[in-house]
RNA sequence: GAAGCAGGCCGCCUUAUCGUUCCGACAUUUUUUCGGAGAGGAAAGUCCGGACACCACAGGGCAGUAUAGUGGGUAACGCCCACCGGUCGUGAGAUCAGGACCAGUGCAACAGAAAGGAUGUACAGGUUAAGCUGUAGUGAAAUCAGGUAAACUCUAUACGGUGCAAUGCCAUGUAUACCGGUAUUUAAGGAUCGCCCGUCCGUUGCCGGAGGGUAGGCAGCUAAAGAAUAGUGGCAACGCUAUUUUCAGAUAAAUGAUAAGGAGCCCGAUCAGUUAUCGGGUGACAGAAUCCGGCUUACAGGCCUGCUUUUUUU
C-alpha cells in the first residue's frame, strides 16, 4: 500500500484554502477536526492536505512544528483508509484544536476515527 | 581537601524500518532506482551596527535621538581590548552615563538665627550713627561661597527615510490608478522625511499610448567582512601570510516517526563503607526564512584551563 506523502499531495494553494475555510464542512474527534471539501482539478491527485496549529493554543515554534509532523506521520499511514473509497478530488485540512502535547499513539487513534467519519458521511 | 574568582567548550550516541526537502547520476518524460547533503549556541528578543535594495542622488534650518576618561581594534557600532581614575572585596577580581554647575534656571535631609536678598545672640573692638570689624556656636559648606547635570541645560561627536512582504522579470487577466500631447486653472493636492524653507510633479476636459492592484511562478537566495589547519606580528581586542575546503535554502513552510541498545544525571534497594550490582525516572532552553558583526534574555546535565583564600599533611 502506498504510504508516501510527496509534494503533490500536499494543500498549498492559498485560493483553494480560503475556499477550504469558506465552504468547508468539518467532522471532530478531539483533539483533531479534519475540515474539508470537494473541488475541481485536472490533476490527477484525489487528495491534497494540510495540517495546522493555531499559535493561540500552542506559544512555541517548537512545539507546533513537533504535532504538525505528528500529524502528517499519521495521516500518511492510516490515509489509505480514505483513498480506497474516493471518488472526486477532495481537499483536506487538519486542525490541531488543544493546548496540550499528544502523544503518537493517541493521535494515530484520533486520525483513524476522524477518517471514519469522514467515510460514513461520504 | 574545602570555599571562591575569571575564562573557554560540549550540549546525547549507535543500529534497523517507514517517510520528507534539495542536489547529482542512469534512464526517461508516468515517474522509478541509486548516491550525497539537510537547524542553533542562542536559529529567540528584534535592542544597536553594517552589507544590499528602492525612494527627490536625499540641500539648508529647527526639532528629535544616541554617545561621553585616554588610546587602540573593526566594514561599522551604543560592541570589544588595553591603560588611568573612583567605589566595593582579606584576595583572585568585580563595577562605574568617568565631559561641563567661574553661562542661565532649578533642587537640597539633619543641625543652625540664617543655605541668599540673610546677618540673630554673647563677648571684644569701633563710629555722629550703622552687621561697621573680629571671635564663639551649627554644618560638608556661613560669603568674590560650596554641592547636585541617570535636574533642565551647555559643549563635542554621530544620525535622510523605508525595508527582501525591498527590488527586477514572466504568464494570467480585470477595467481606469499610470504615461505622452493639448486646452484651462496658478494653487487645492501629491512626490515613503516630525515641522519649515528649497526641489520635482501638477486640478479638470479632450486625444493618443498600454499599464497598476490582487493571487501564481522565476530571480533576489546564499561563495561569504565564509570555515578549518599551520605559521607569524601585537600585552590584548585583532591583523597578516600560506594551504585545504564548499558547508541548509523551505515557502500552509523540509531536517521527522517508531523500535531496540548504550553512556550521562537523579532516586530507591543490597553492602559497615569506597565501590559494585539491580530496579525506576529524567534529558533543558529552543526551530533557519535576505545575509553578516554585536548586545540582551532562556538553558537539564557535563568537561577543561588559569588564579585566590583557608585547612591538613610532608
Amino acid at each position: 500500500m502506498n504510504q508516501t506523502f510527496g509534494k503533490d499531495e500536499k494543500l498549498k494553494s492559498k485560493k483553494l484554502i480560503d475556499k477550504l475555510f469558506a465552504e468547508g464542512k468539518g467532522v471532530k474527534s478531539f483533539p483533531l477536526k479534519l475540515i474539508y471539501t470537494p473541488y475541481e482539478s485536472e490533476d490527477e491527485g484525489l487528495l491534497k492536505t494540510g495540517v495546522s496549529v493555531p499559535k493561540k493554543l500552542v506559544k512555541t515554534a517548537v512545539k507546533r512544528n513537533r504535532i504538525k509532523r505528528l500529524m502528517r506521520e499519521v495521516f500518511r499511514k492510516n490515509k489509505y483508509l480514505v483513498t480506497n473509497h474516493l471518488s472526486s478530488p477532495h481537499a483536506f485540512m487538519f486542525i490541531y484544536i488543544s493546548r496540550e502535547e499528544i502523544s503518537y499513539d493517541k493521535l494515530e487513534a484520533s486520525m483513524i476515527k476522524v477518517l471514519e467519519k469522514f467515510n460514513d458521511k461520504n
